[in-house]
DNA sequence: ACCAAAGCCGGGAAAATTTCACGACGTTGC
DNA sequence: GCAACGTCGTGAAATTTTCCCGGCTTTGGT
């Protein structure tokens, strides 16, 4: 008996080569294909897969939300993250909001089959090179933003990359433009950066603000 | 006789997803693939393919880089470029560079093999999502940097982009600090952009920045 | 050759922002 | 209770941004 799959990804090519690849494995069986988060999640709840392997920069919402929706529904479900950020910060939230592996698109085929064995007998899988993206990390000491900030300081900045003046979001925090100029300054102090631009830089590494959020401005 | 293509893409499970939607086109036929813009290069001077079909990002060289190379090497090189960036900027660049077509990954597989066989016609082929983006972006007067611009202006935002203060761009560029807060200032006023945030927004829109600089901060 | 337009470089001063020091208040945990 | 911390705000100094200016060189048209 073998073993189900849901493939998740926005690119409709990059999807015919997932299934290739996993195909040519016996005792795998893709049986359902989604292009968005919402998609998705439907079809995990109807066709309950053994597996899902997701992307995570797709239209509508995002992989990691679409991960920690179907995490809600079923405590047990297996994810494998699969996808071109080569980001440790991408990774730490992925696996936080439930996933079972992170492996990138530059891995070799082999290394895909191996993550969606080892994800199937309930281990869990990071592909070598985000690995060592996170121990360089470590060893840097670099500040990982999520962890440093209080909730409040991590809100102003989610809205300073998404809003635009200090007065904007004053207004939709409700407290003095004054305050969000000294948390912006705060912020900055606490994550190590000198400028504006260094912050953006830095958020996008950490996978504060994704490429997706670009369109909207 | 049958068409050659030379295949390039930095994830190996994306050129098997190309590949098997090319196949199935009698009349096409994949004799390379290259995991990077130097292999490419290389490739194409071996292997002398009617087609190209290039990603864009990719460690090392890029692949607007990579399709310059090979355009300088042959001028009648049809090289189309199949891409997950859905951002006019890049297409306009890619075109520049000397692509023959630009189709984002979000495409289906129809439109690749449509856009291929008008490349091999000798027509310039543009998926219709990108065709929009353009009209968008054409209706809604942005600015693209790079022709507004003046060169000097240019390099200082892309020094602006990489770097960090003032004042080391005023020395890499042997000039007064104070021009250079000078050219800031004017820069911003030319795109319209209100802060330094919105400016690196802008800029990862258009591709001056691409997300594989982030690395080296 | 001449002129106009545009790009490049920077000074100076006003305006805005950032930064720093400080205090108040509520919560949490020992 | 009290120390530690997060949140919010003020005020004043330091810095940056912005605006306006003039001089200089290059380009292109007449």
């Amino acid at each position: 008996m073998s073993a189900t799959i849901l493939l998740v990804d926005d690119h409709s090519v990059v999807r015919e080569g997932y299934r290739s690849v996993l195909e040519k494995q016996p005792g795998l069986r893709v049986i359902a294909e989604a292009g968005d988060g919402a998609e998705a999640y439907r079809l995990f709840k109807s066709e309950a897969p053994d597996l899902v392997i997701m992307d995570l920069s797709m239209p509508g919402i995002g992989g990691i939300e679409a991960v920690r929706r179907i995490r809600q529904w079923d405590k047990a479900a297996k994810i494998l993250v699969f996808t071109m950020h080569e980001n440790a910060g991408f990774a730490v939230q992925a696996i936080r909001a439930g996933a079972r592996g992170y492996v990138t698109k530059t891995s070799p085929p082999e290394t895909l089959v191996r993550a969606v064995m080892d994800v199937l007998a309930g281990k869990i899988a990071i592909s070598p090179d985000i690995d060592h993206e996170l121990a360089l990390s470590r060893l840097a000491g670099e500040s990982s933003a999520a962890d440093v900030l209080t909730p409040r300081e991590f809100e102003v900045l989610r809205l300073l990359l998404a809003e635009n003046t200090t007065e904007e979001i004053a207004e939709t925090l409700h407290v003095s433009p004054k305050t969000v100029a000294n948390l912006h300054s705060l912020i900055k102090d606490k994550l190590g950066v000198g400028s504006d631009i260094e912050l953006v830089r830095l958020a996008l590494r950490q996978g504060i603000l994704t490429d997706a959020d670009l369109g909207e401005a």
